[in-house]
RNA sequence: GGUCCGUUCGUCUAGGGGUUAGGACGUAUCCCUUUCACGGAUAAAACACGGGUUCGAUUCCCGUACGGACUACCA
């Protein structure tokens, strides 16, 4: 794409590049999670957006797996995460199973790369060799504490003391490098300098470099840490916007100062630092714990770890719908402007705009994920949620034709929250009842309920129609004329009678479905076996 | 402790110098339904506090309180 004429003008006053480069480059943006645990709903949020955003402008989405902590790593984590996200319909551009143009896509297989920035840096006098044991760090930090230094670490200060390249003589330096003695590459931290960046949710962050400290950028097993290899990949990876959890905003001063010391300032990704999820009771970040506490799902499937054997629930074993999970989760911390609520993927990608996105912590609310998964069950064709039932069948080994798990859906979901709902609602439509519920059994069997069942049950051996709705409701009335009884009287015994609980759908349906003889059926066994309930 | 971030109904949030502070979930009540829901309607429910600035502040500024994140050779 050719510049066009007025940039190149404004570009005697301002920097060419990063106007050409902002306004020419695309749009890439990148999920980057480490494998040691279940993909938490967080995760799955930070994912979402960035998709969005990617996808709103025309951009590209990928991920990264950050797995240069050895001693975390979960096995089938990783794998986790692919099947979190393409359960949620959040498609990615490229990845590390399906590969790239600016592979590897998994940190630990890029590991040869890392050491020469890591080298530069050192070359530029931005960062030094440090020699120092973790037993040595930890009196340093003893040390501090006792005299009260308000926030002992690693700085400008410090560093003076301790066993660096800043310290030793440069032959006993060049002697430990040779000799292979452990050591690790940190970053020198200027002692007064204002760092700043421009947040795209929080606008201008302000920090003091000397509230900063001599990160270690390159540890002593010869892995990056986070820091440098997320600054070097993202850079590398041509990545154009940083959307991440707030977790990460206290860091973002140093990565800034990275980006100035490599010399990429003019590509340095825009930042956006997401809001928490937190707890729905009290204060603090949602965590595994809370799930157990309250009993809902706070990871997307579920998942066994293997190492500790600790199990977590899943969205998805808990029967949410992929489409009502992400649009709800869309919602925490983010908003359209207007009244609407209702999102599909397409809409969400339309809709949505970090500006949008609020700076404040966001409280789990469950209700309203339930409400979501109502809205969308209800929204399925039935066919489509026969298959939930069908499934649910098969496994109690309830033999069902689809038209007949189709209908059965039908009814069943203005009352449903999960697909699981229509058989453990719906149990009357396949099995016959053998015991009813008491309290309803109480207040509503009586000789006018018997008397009712009984002449119904006449007026349906008498008619040889094929039973539907409006003809189960006529001989209803008939019979209840016959006896004069009132209808409402006695309505919720037949109910009972026929299904064995005081609640359901429409009953007229119900006994279509269940057909005509099964309902004298249990008519008769009704009225055998609630004897005990006449006074 | 230090640094940074935040604070509108119980929850998610809209709004923004003058509003009856709007919506949604949840809750309650009523209507519909000669059954159960769905649906509809209504109600209760919020600008953390104190100073400024201003004719006027929930909105802007500064404090305080409260909450949170970070403070590893973890990400």
């Amino acid at each position: 794409m050719p510049l066009n004429f007025q940039i190149i003008g404004i570009s005697k006053h301002f920097p060419l590049h990063s106007i050409h480069i902002n306004m020419e480059r695309e749009v890439r943006v990148r999920f980057a999670p480490s494998p040691t645990g279940a993909l938490h709903i967080g995760g799955v949020r930070t994912a979402l957006y960035n998709y969005l955003f990617a996808k709103k402008n025309g951009g590209k989405f990928l991920i990264r797996i950050e797995d240069t902590d050895q001693t975390r790593f979960v096995p089938g984590a990783e794998e986790y995460i692919k099947e979190s996200l393409a359960w949620a319909g959040i498609e990615t551009d490229e990845d590390p199973w399906k590969g790239g143009p600016h592979g590897p896509y998994r940190q630990s297989e890029r590991k040869a790369m890392y050491m020469q920035y890591a080298l530069d840096l050192v070359e530029k006098g931005h960062a030094y060799y440090a020699f120092d044991t973790s037993e040595e760090l930890d009196a340093m930090r003893e040390r501090l504490t006792a005299a009260r230094v308000v926030s002992p670490q690693y700085n400008s200060i410090t560093r003076t003391t301790m066993k660096n390249s800043l310290t030793l003589p440069e032959d006993e330096v060049k002697a430990r490098l040779a000799s292979g003695e452990p050591y690790v590459i940190r970053i020198k931290i200027p002692r007064k300098e204002e760092v700043r960046l421009n947040d795209m949710i929080r606008g201008w962050v302000m920090v003091h470099s000397s509230t900063l400290d001599d990160k270690v950028l390159m540890k002593s097993d010869g892995m990056p840490t986070y820091h440098l290899a997320n600054i070097v990949d993202d850079h590398l990876m041509g990545i154009t916007h940083v959307i991440r959890g707030e977790e990460w905003l206290p860091s973002a001063p140093l990565h800034v100062l990275l980006y100035k010391y490599f010399g990429w300032e003019d590509t340095m990704p825009q930042f956006a630092h997401l809001p928490l999820l937190l707890k729905p009771d009290g204060n603090g970040k949602l965590s595994k714990r809370d799930a157990e506490k309250h009993g809902f799902p706070v990871f997307p499937l579920e998942w066994t770890d293997p190492n500790t054997g600790g199990q977590v629930a899943g969205f998805r074993e808990s029967g949410y719908l992929p489409d009502a999970f992400v649009n709800f989760l869309a919602l925490l911390g983010w908003n359209p402007g207007n009244q609407e609520e209702i999102f599909s993927k397409e809409q969400l990608i339309e809709a949505f705009t970090v500006e949008r996105i609020g700076k404040s912590g966001t409280k789990f609310d469950i209700n309203k994920a339930n409400w979501f998964n109502e809205i969308y069950l209800r929204a399925k064709p039935n066919v489509e949620l026969a298959e939930y039932l069908l499934a649910s069948l098969k496994q109690e080994g309830i033999a069902c034709t689809p038209e007949k798990a189709a209908k059965v859906c039908g009814v069943m979901k203005e009352r449903a929250t999960f697909p699981t709902d229509f058989w453990k609602e719906g149990k009357f439509f396949f099995l016959s009842p053998t015991s009813f519920d008491e309290k309803i059994a109480e207040k509503k069997w009586n000789n006018d309920t018997v008397n009712a069942l009984t002449a119904y049950k006449e007026e349906l051996l008498a008619n040889t129609e094929t039973i539907t709705p409006e003809l189960a409701k006529a001989l209803l009335t008939t019979a209840l004329e016959k006896k004069g009884i009132g209808m409402g009287k006695v309505m919720q015994g037949v109910r009972l009678a026929i299904t064995g609980v005081g609640a359901g759908p429409d009953l007229m349906e119900v006994i279509e479905i269940i057909g005509k003889e099964e309902v004298i059926k249990r008519i008769d066994f009704a009225i055998d076996n609630l004897k005990a309930y006449i006074h």
